[in-house]
DNA sequence: ATAAATTTTTAGTCTAGTCTAAAAATTTAT
DNA sequence: ATAAATTTTTAGACTAGACTAAAAATTTAT
């Protein structure tokens, strides 16, 4: 059984080994998880005695098949989670992370299962990334970043990278919802900023806006 | 904002404070808690820095409005989750009290609200007992101790004191639950049994049950 | 290829929470 | 009313997790 502060770094470590595809550093995870690199150096040698991770001094760590599975149920019930507060509750998309790194913690196989079915086994979370089976298994998704579709290409959204708070009510401000239909209707290469057409109105968006929208083209 | 300790400790405190009507001992504190005197003097001390609770040396503790506040707030979460799982979960209610005591500690004020909400405002747990308001009033229940109901008398379980999977486990098995309609049909005096009609069949049960189980009269 | 910059680790400190063992206070018994 | 028993507190130690400052290793730059 492991901590809640153990299952935040299998948790973090997991999601820069996808991104990065590669052995992750101990300053990587300080930045993600807002802490110091020698706190990050401290909990990494716990996390290797206990095989949860592969670890060689200034080599980086990498999750071992069980530290993957672990990191993998936490994210399973954070996104189960999400969905139970969006669809049952009444949250929206930008009010669920924070109770959701919460409730992400408790442990009862039980609960997860009943609260799946009772869910009626959603694929995707309310920012649209997918959540992993009971095996750990998870969906690659073919989704790219809006900034990289091509001048008038017709997608749709289907999830965020950055899902803070403050990006997600600019989302909903925008009416930008997942599922919506975009158009790139034009693009400005001096700040590479775009208009793309959204519920029939034009709406410029900045690169740091279409660089965290990830969308679906046909 | 508490921690989970200092959350279980108020709890602890709370529930003995009624059932004593008094002010409560380090000794009594550590029994329920599981836990060495020795800790609980240190936990009380931050306890009363903060407020929560009034405590002279070698007097015992009470808690202060804010802390009986506290408490029962904790144990307004545990009990309105309870009932989610019960009643939307599938789960028996000898199964809900380990992820129940996870659960409460969950700090959310939308979370708690919605969830009431959601289950429809109960003012009781699957074991009987009520649900504190948000101002943390707690209803007193009229109910009594099964071995105290006098011969021939009908009544009906309104909840347990003992909330134990064993204790539980025994109840399901019987066919006793929350609303079961009980009649005292014989009293041994010699070890303190009883025989009631339960569902129409008669059942011989001891002092340790009748003890434990909580019941109305008309 | 060596110096400079950066990253990572180590060493030592801190807090929360718990524990054991011993001391102090209180209660009970005679 | 004093001794014995019990309860409570204190003192000191331990673990998990985090931090600062300094040392060591690695990477980058010239």
């Amino acid at each position: 059984m492991n901590t809640f502060s153990e299952e935040n770094y299998l948790k973090a470590i997991f999601h820069l080994e996808r991104h990065l595809g590669d052995s992750v550093s101990t300053n990587a995870i300080a930045k993600k998880m807002e802490t110091k690199a020698s706190s990050v150096t401290d909990m990494i040698k716990k996390l290797a005695d206990k095989n949860l991770v592969i670890y060689k001094k200034y080599q980086g760590v990498n999750l071992t098949d069980q530290g993957r599975f672990s990191a993998a149920s936490v994210i399973r019930k954070h996104r189960l989670w999400e969905v139970f507060l969006v669809n049952e509750l009444n949250f929206s998309w930008d009010e669920v992370h924070d109770v959701a790194e919460q409730l992400e913690h408790i442990k009862s196989p039980k609960l997860i299962n009943e609260l799946d079915a009772f869910l009626e086994f959603p694929t995707h979370d309310p920012h649209g990334d997918p959540i992993p089976d009971k095996e750990g298994n998870i969906k690659k998704t073919d989704k790219i970043v809006l900034s990289k579709v091509s001048l008038n290409e017709d997608c749709i959204c289907v999830g965020v990278n950055d899902s803070s708070a403050d990006f997600l009510k600019y989302l909903d401000k925008h009416q930008i919802a997942l599922g919506s239909h975009l158009k790139v209707i034009a693009k400005e290469s001096f700040d590479e900023s775009m208009t793309i057409l959204i519920n029939k109105t034009k709406l410029n968006i900045s690169k740091a806006v279409s660089n965290n929208l990830y969308v679906k083209t046909n």
